[in-house]
RNA sequence: GGCCCGGUAGUUCAGUUGGUUAGAACGCUAGCCUGUCACGCUAGAGGUCGUCGGUUCGAGCCCGAUCCGGGUCGCCA
């Protein structure tokens, strides 16, 4: 049988006990981390979220007290009240290494089975496990560490923009589903048999509203979900820092955004940003770096060789180029050491993973380059290109000849994982940029229509609106990512609030009027009524907290996350539901396949 | 859906060319121990080698399928 906190009350936190405290009485409760019986002598370091505390019994303690602790075994709940001591050994390993406490009454909340895996800062458990039990792996500092970092995080953002006028509101989870682009989980509806709501991707649509209703200053701690294939920084459910700002142009948004990353970054981690951050176009980011969320922490930027190479007769550079691609190439100072013959073999494996033919190579480790394609090279060719890449001695150059649709993403990884490669990348390094300037369409690769690279109320600079039916490949959005380190942070742009325009918007995106009205009909006729300018952005939380953390996955700064096929593993979530559920919803389960 | 990596005591791992009874460390259990703090010492328990099938005299090891987990591409207006 359990024992209670009858007559005891907590005093303090395990780890914030100090040699200011020797002499008093404390009460502290915990889990133990570990019991070290040595006969007469018993210690046992008890556990909390602030740190640990050693507890000690000795001949001293009473009977009954000592017995408890003889038997108290890891992740038994205690509670224990005593005096605390100077230890006469101490110990420099924890904070509160100077201090014990000569526990005069113990009680055990709760005893504890052997969990699966020991509740260790350093776990090397395999994650698979740890996630199985998660509230488990959830007692260990380091996870618990980041959950507060987590939660200063959205502190911070809800006090910076209560100071800056803006009002927190919350919008619907359950809303029309509008499945334009990622796609939407759904709700079915009891009521309306056959109908169905959607969680949202993201506020959009009612935070636009919110201006025209005039609360001109918005944010929400949004949950937004999407039903989409997962990775290291994207799961199903997140949280988004959501705002939006009427009789606002793009600038004074990136100003305040940039205002409150200075404050996050100051007030939990206390660094100190330079603003205004780098800003740097659509174009630019994905020639230099091929990306549009450029990790600029260090340099060996794309380069275009296909003029230096235009006339060479090497046909894997000559049907790129004719196909009206390009060839270029990244420049890996002093690498020639360590990316050996083999290591770029293996780069090469790696590219064609990802969509390139191959990979031509300069190795120039000796005074003679070696050289991938040098048949096919005349007369001075060589010395041409290492000049126009600024190559030297010792440099490894690698080249990419496809189309630009395959050059300058395959380059811009293979410039990632060269830098990792050669511990080019700073830890403890934070550089933001702003990616401005993003066309308004893309061309669909198998369709050849023209689609929206961002939502279609994403308003085109005003310099560019005459293009929008005849040329739409012209047309610039005013859209704006914010990049940190190589990660996409938040997304946002100004809204068109101008009804014709958007009718324009929808019939260049090949929108009949029947799918506007059926989709949007609400939004568009409340444009009709007065709306002023506005625009916003999304900053996910979660991200945010991951690099704050140094953490690999938004695993690790989820309390309670999905895996790679969007279950959980621990409550092994999502499940069937049974017969009479589905029949109250009116939905019938096409037959399983055999 | 494609590609790559992984799965052996509770945990982390080793396991030779396919060959006797599958090992180690930590953890766990019991005993001893008055200054430990990764306590120490002694003894012990603990295994469907992810699963199914195949090859073989013989499979943890080879082959096929499948499940689970990770990374990534597609996808993510």
């Amino acid at each position: 049988m359990a024992e209670f906190m009858t007559g005891l009350r907590r005093t303090h936190y395990c780890g914030t006990l100090r040699a200011e405290n020797i002499g008093e009485e404390v009460t502290v409760c915990g889990w133990v981390q570990r019991q070290r019986d040595l006969g007469q002598l018993i210690f046992i370091d008890l556990r909390d979220r602030s740190g640990i505390v050693q507890l000690a019994f000795d001949d001293n303690t009473d009977r009954a007290i000592f017995d408890k602790a003889f038997a108290a075994r890891s992740e038994y709940v205690l509670c224990a009240k005593g005096v605390v001591r100077e230890r006469s050994a101490k110990s420099n390993k924890i904070p509160t290494g100077d201090i014990e406490i000569e526990v005069a009454d113990l009680r055990v909340l709760s005893k504890a089975q052997t969990p699966p895996f020991e509740i260790v800062d350093n776990s090397k458990t395999a994650e698979e496990l740890r996630l199985k039990y998660r509230y488990l792996d959830l007692r260990r500092a380091p996870l618990q560490q980041n959950l507060i970092t987590r939660s200063k995080i959205a502190k911070v953002a809800r006090d910076y923009f209560d100071e800056n006028g803006f009002i927190e509101i919350e919008t619907p989870m359950m809303i029309k589903s509008t499945p334009e682009g990622a796609r939407d989980y759904l709700v079915p509806s009891r009521i309306h048999n056959g109908k169905f709501y959607a969680l949202p991707q993201s506020p959009q649509i009612y935070k636009q509203l919110l201006m025209l209703s005039g609360f001109d200053r918005y944010i929400q701690l949004a949950r937004c979900f999407r039903d989409e294939d997962l990775r290291a920084d994207r799961q199903p459910e997140f949280t988004q820092i959501d705002m939006e700002l009427s009789f606002v142009d793009v600038d004074e948004i990136m100003q305040i955004n940039e205002g409150l990353m200075q404050r996050i970054f100051k007030e939990v981690k206390g660094i100190d940003l330079d603003v205004p951050f780098e800003r740097m176009t659509y174009a630019d980011a994905m020639n230099t770096y091929g990306s549009d969320k450029p990790d600029v922490r260090f340099g060996m930027p794309i380069q275009d060789l296909t003029d230096q190479v235009k006339d060479i007769d090497f046909v894997v550079f000559k049907s790129a180029i004719e196909n009206g691609g390009s060839v270029r190439a990244i420049v890996a100072k002093n690498a020639a050491s360590q990316l050996t013959r083999k290591k770029i073999d293996k780069l090469t494996e790696y590219v064609k993973g990802i969509g390139a033919k191959g990979l031509a190579y300069v190795r120039w480790a000796d005074a003679e380059p070696n050289c991938s394609f040098k048949k096919f090279l005349g007369e001075g060719d060589l010395d041409r290109i290492l000049h126009t890449l600024g190559a030297e001695q010792g440099d490894v150059v690698l080249i990419v000849a496809d189309k630009n649709s395959v050059t300058l993403p395959v380059l811009g990884a293979l410039r990632l994982e060269v830098g990792r490669q050669l511990d080019l990348i700073p830890k403890d390094v934070f550089k933001f940029v702003w990616i401005v300037d993003f066309p308004f369409f893309e061309k669909d690769e198998e369709s050849g229509e023209w689609v929206a690279m961002h939502h279609p109320f994403t308003m085109p600079k005003e310099d560019c609106l005459q293009y929008l039916e005849s040329d739409p490949g012209k047309v610039v959005a005013k859209a704006y990512d914010l990049t940190l380190n190589g990660t996409e942070l938040s997304s946002g742009s100004i809204r068109i609030t101008d009804y014709e325009l958007q009718q324009q918007m929808f019939r260049a995106l090949k929108m009949t009027d029947e799918e506007i009205e059926a989709k949007f009909g609400f939004l568009v006729e409340a444009y009709k009524y007065g709306a002023p300018p506005h625009g916003g952005m999304g900053i996910g939380l979660d991200r945010i907290a991951m690099i704050l953390c140094g953490a690999d996955s938004l695993r690790d700064v989820t309390a309670f996350p999905k895996v790679q096929n969007a279950s959980e593993l621990m409550s092994n979530c999502p499940s069937a539901v049974d017969d009479e559920s589905l029949e109250v919803l009116g939905i019938k389960l096409r037959e399983k396949a055999e």
